[in-house]
DNA sequence: ATAAAATCGGTACACCCGTACCACTTTTCC
DNA sequence: GGAAAAGTGGTACGGGTGTACCGATTTTAT
């Protein structure tokens, strides 16, 4: 026999070829788009390798299980949606929080079920964790406070429930836009001079 | 033919029969347990079945389907929930939630899944609402104070976050501590005299 | 007692899932 | 050029799921 080892080449973090580490972003957006529109139970690899227009191999060849995928797709969903919500801040301020969350929300519950399935998901907690502490700094920046100011958490644990409350719940928005205007008066009076 | 019209007598809500009504109170204690334990994933019709030590087709005689067997669960972990919770801190006080937090950490993590499930489902929004208000009573009769009053609305944003971070995230203690004792005190120096 | 209704429980169906397999083609490297 | 490595994709396996089905049994009402 001069056959080489069978083809134990399998879910490469960072494909040699070109178009390999093309076709695996492409899963990865497909991946990130699904989770995005459905959540946590669309994402299975035929769903995945449809999206994508590529053959539900490619997502066992590029990823070596579907905890993997979801792992990468849930660190790239933070990401972006740490992004999108900093530049919102400083565009529209703390006050206009409640129209980011009513404007995609499915993408928010996504997020808020990604974070709460970490918590049976060790492996994800990183990124749980990476999510919380975005979200505080963006606000401790906003506000030039240090991220360990009390002031400062205690916003964030406001902002966060009336974020969660809101997305879940669906609640009329008058309670909630005038409970976070009093938090922000409240840690803005508190302020020190610049 | 003699024959009655065929077996459509299915899901009854209440069974007229006593056995029947013990029966189905049994599977849905069993979805609850599985429920705690493993959440949403692990309510499945055959696991309910074999916890109750009843054949697979009791499930689906007693609920007309999943869904409504996972609601019916739902609705009665969060009843018991937030009576564990009261009597606890009417018992040891608002500062020990954290260790109320730590003691049974499945429980939370199953209920706070749910939660965030509802929001994809509006027939479970209900019950989502009920929680979220039940929390905030218990914190408004803790404290004397009417549910609508911002200190208590406040506190209880922070206290949720802390609570759903604390549960998945597993920081440590500290952090959460200091800062539940300090909106604590900051709600308390603002009361009225009795 | 007896017919009708309620309940029971074993089984089967159709579906979707993650993943393994493997012959095949393309690229890379010497 | 040619062998090894990398990538490709159609297919299949084993398993779990919700739920329907339906004859047998028990309870209820008359």
């Amino acid at each position: 026999m001069t056959h080489h080892t069978p083809g134990e080449r399998t879910h490469p973090d960072t494909p040699t070829q070109a178009r390999g580490r093309r076709r695996r972003a492409t899963l990865l957006t497909a991946a990130v788009d699904l989770l995005t529109e459905g959540g946590f139970a669309a994402l299975t690899h035929r769903a995945v390798a449809h999206r994508a227009n590529l053959p539900l191999a490619a997502t066992t060849y590029y990823f070596a299980s579907r905890d993997q995928l979801l792992a990468e797709a849930f660190a790239q969903l933070v990401d972006t949606e740490l992004a999108t919500t900093r530049t919102w801040i400083t565009d529209h301020g703390l006050t206009a929080l409640p129209e980011l969350a009513t404007a995609d929300r499915t993408r928010q519950l996504s997020l808020w079920e990604l974070y709460v399935h970490a918590g049976r998901h060790p492996e994800l907690q990183r990124i749980a964790r990476h999510w919380t502490d975005g979200c505080v700094r963006i606000i401790a920046d906003t506000l030039n406070l240090p991220e360990t100011d009390t002031r400062v958490r205690l916003l964030h644990t406001t902002i966060t429930t009336l974020w969660l409350e809101h997305v879940v719940e669906q609640r009329p928005l008058d309670h909630t836009r005038a409970l976070l205007t009093h938090a922000l008066t409240t840690a803005q009076n508190a302020l020190p001079p610049p």
